[in-house]
This record gives structure tokens, C-alpha cells and sequence, in this order.
RNA sequence: CGCGGGGUAGAGCAGUCUGGUAGCUCGUCGGGCUCAUAACCCGGAGGUCAUAGGUUCAAAUCCUAUCCCCGCAA
């Protein structure tokens, strides 16, 4: 089939390749290049890096809404079906109606749960044991049309957003190709989203990173493996943010205060929670690069009794 | 020229403002105590203070340039 493909961050690069094995792929639409990082050097998004390494055809349009060029583009190549996954921009209407079967789009839940843009931080952070791939038809609201493939994955203990992020690049990008065969054997199925078991999985900030040590040792670890890729868990220690890269549950009893340093040795160090404790293995100051949490506490004078936060 | 922190023994830090013989917590080595120890006590080794210039009687500390690391923001 002639295919086009919406997509920026390394999430839809799977899906891009996979494409381009099976199908023809003849346009690739990212999200312009931005100033980012130290310095503000322009980046291409990775799905845009890919396209030009596979030399497919790349467009990085601002704007869509009123954007008639891009329109009449899209319309002369005469794409069968186009496939979004992690675009980051919503599509009129007038776009969805151009291929002949209109717009998949590659979600990273098990619909209608999690609809928006963070499903599979907030599925990790909410403790699931399981989530997965829903290949939807995208109409103009937010992850909100019908259902047309599912596929479950299973949430380990150890997963966090990396790992997670890419299991699920993976497995979505062999689950567009399964509907793309459904769908030229006209075997596809279309199911309406249940909207009363919708759930929104909103944009993780900053602040979503911040260990709340109030809260317990179980929901802590699990908010750290969903904001491990960013913003990363955080506190507090004098009033600067301290950054840390590497946590476990404790094993320890916690006291009655919620951050305090119950114990530190050569492996790490041992905070209380509201229940049970965490254990510290690396931490970064900011400005600093991340060091084992034993040397932190050796060089930043960090006693028993202390506390984060 | 987006904003900011930092480069001092093997590790992590203090000292820099207010120039004047390099310090802390660990690690490491040796000795001691102990049934024993990751515990405790005593002692030792280990540093061209990122690099290159400059100011000065004297520079980790003041001035200039360069290299490298990191945080924020996006």
C-alpha cells in the first residue's frame, strides 16, 4: 500500500522502518526542527533523522490547519492509508479525509484508557501490571476513535519508561503492519471507544518527578520507573534539587518522619516514607554529574537523621 | 551569542569574596584492639589546585584566553 507516515520522537521510528519494509512509503511528516539542548543547536526530531537516513520523502509543515500546500500534497500522492504514531499535533479534519482509508494512528495503551499524550509513563506510575498497543482510527478529537487492533503487553517489575518505550515502539510497530494486512483484506474491525472507561494521560512537567516522601515506598518506586526518561525523580536536600537516577525499595522499617536519612552505607542511602523506605543508590546534584549516592553522602556531609525535601 | 553551576590526592567535597607553607568525609597501605568485623584506635603514602598567559615579594585564591563536565530552559 502507499503509505504516509505522521510521526516525530524515536517512538514511531520502529513503525517507520517496519513500514518501509512492507509498504511504499511515500511521504514522512514531522514536527519541525527545534532549537533545543545547551547551546540551543537546531535538532531534528528522530523520526525525521531516520527518514532522511532511509531517503523517503520529509515534510516538517508548522502548520496544518490552514495550510493548503500541504494539503494538496498529501492529496496527489494518492496515499491509501496514512499512520500516525506520537505526531504531537492534532490533524483537521479536512486532512483526515484525504487517503482512502483515512488516518491510523499508533497509541500506546489499551484504549480508552489513557488516551493523551503520556500513556505509558502514566501507566507505569499508576502501578499497572499491564498495557499495550491500540491501533485507532483518528478522527479530530483527543485518541477518541474507534478501535480497530489491540495489543496487550505485559508491565514488569524492573520496567520503566525506557524500557517500556521501547517494547512498545516495537510492538506497535508490528501491530500497524498486522491492520495494514487486515485492512487491504477489508478484515478489519471498527469498534467504538467505551467513553465512559476514558481516562486522560496528560503531559508529565517538572514537578511530576518530585518525590513525594509522604506518600509510600511502593507508589515512589513506581513514579520513578514512569518519569525515568524525564523529568526523572527528584527532592530536595538544603533547599537545592537533587536529582536521582537510581532508586530500589528499602528494606528497612521507616521512621515516623517521611524523608528522613534512616541509614547510610557503602551501597547507598536509606530514606523513610510515609510507608516503608527507599533506597538511594545514585544521585546528581544539579550542576553536577551523577555520583554514587555513598559518595554524595561522604562529600556533601550527609549524617543519619537528616532529611530530604 | 538563551540562563546557570562546576573542573583541588583513587572518589565526593571545603578552601577562592578578605592572595601568605593544601584541608574534610571516605578509600588505600601498615600497625593495634577483638572470638570476630564492613566497628573502633594509631600511623603512612598519595595533589604540576583543568590548560596557557598576565599582575604580585608571594596566586588554588586576582585578571585574560582556551579546553572539558553538568543543571535549567526549549
Amino acid at each position: 500500500m502507499r503509505v504516509a507516515l505522521f510521526g516525530s520522537p524515536a517512538f514511531a521510528v520502529p513503525s517507520l522502518e517496519h513500514l518501509h519494509h512492507q509498504h511504499e512509503i511515500v511521504l514522512v511528516v514531522t514536527q519541525p526542527d527545534k532549537k533545543a539542548g545547551r547551546g540551543l543547536t537546531v535538532t531534528s526530531p528522530a523520526t525525521a533523522q531516520r527518514a532522511r537516513e532511509l531517503g523517503l520523502r520529509l515534510e516538517q509543515p508548522a502548520r496544518l490547519k490552514t495550510n493548503e500546500d500541504f494539503a494538496n500534497l498529501l492529496a496527489s500522492l494518492e496515499v491509501d492509508v496514512a499512520v500516525t504514531a506520537a505526531y504531537g499535533k492534532i490533524l483537521p479534519k479536512t486532512l483526515l479525509d484525504i487517503p482512502n482509508h483515512g488516518f491510523l494512528n499508533v497509541h500506546g495503551s489499551l484504549l480508552p484508557k489513557y488516551r493523551g499524550a503520556a500513556p505509558i509513563q502514566w501507566a507505569l506510575i499508576n502501578g499497572d501490571a499491564e498495557t499495550g498497543i491500540t491501533i485507532m482510527q483518528t478522527d479530530v478529537g483527543m485518541d477518541t476513535g474507534d478501535i480497530r487492533l489491540v495489543q496487550r503487553v505485559a508491565i514488569g517489575q524492573d520496567d520503566d519508561a525506557s524500557s517500556l518505550f521501547v517494547r512498545l515502539a516495537e510492538v506497535g510497530a508490528e501491530a500497524i503492519l498486522n491492520a495494514l494486512d487486515l485492512l487491504e483484506a477489508d478484515n478489519l474491525p471498527c469498534t467504538p471507544q467505551d467513553d465512559s472507561l476514558a481516562s486522560h494521560a496528560r503531559m508529565l512537567t517538572k514537578d511530576d518527578g518530585q518525590i513525594i516522601w509522604e506518600s509510600s515506598a511502593t507508589s515512589i518506586w513506581n513514579r520513578y520507573r514512569g518519569v525515568s526518561v524525564w523529568p526523572k525523580s527528584w527532592t530536595l536536600w538544603q533547599g537545592k534539587q537533587l536529582k536521582v537516577p537510581a532508586l530500589e525499595l528499602g528494606s528497612k522499617t521507616s521512621t515516623q518522619v517521611p524523608g528522613e536519612i534512616v541509614d547510610v552505607n557503602a551501597e547507598g542511602i536509606t530514606v523513610s516514607t510515609g510507608e516503608g523506605t527507599i533506597f538511594l543508590t545514585k544521585v546528581q546534584p544539579s550542576g553536577k554529574a551523577a555520583m554514587p549516592a555513598k559518595d554524595f553522602a561522604n562529600g556533601y556531609q550527609v549524617k543519619v537523621g537528616a532529611r530530604f525535601g
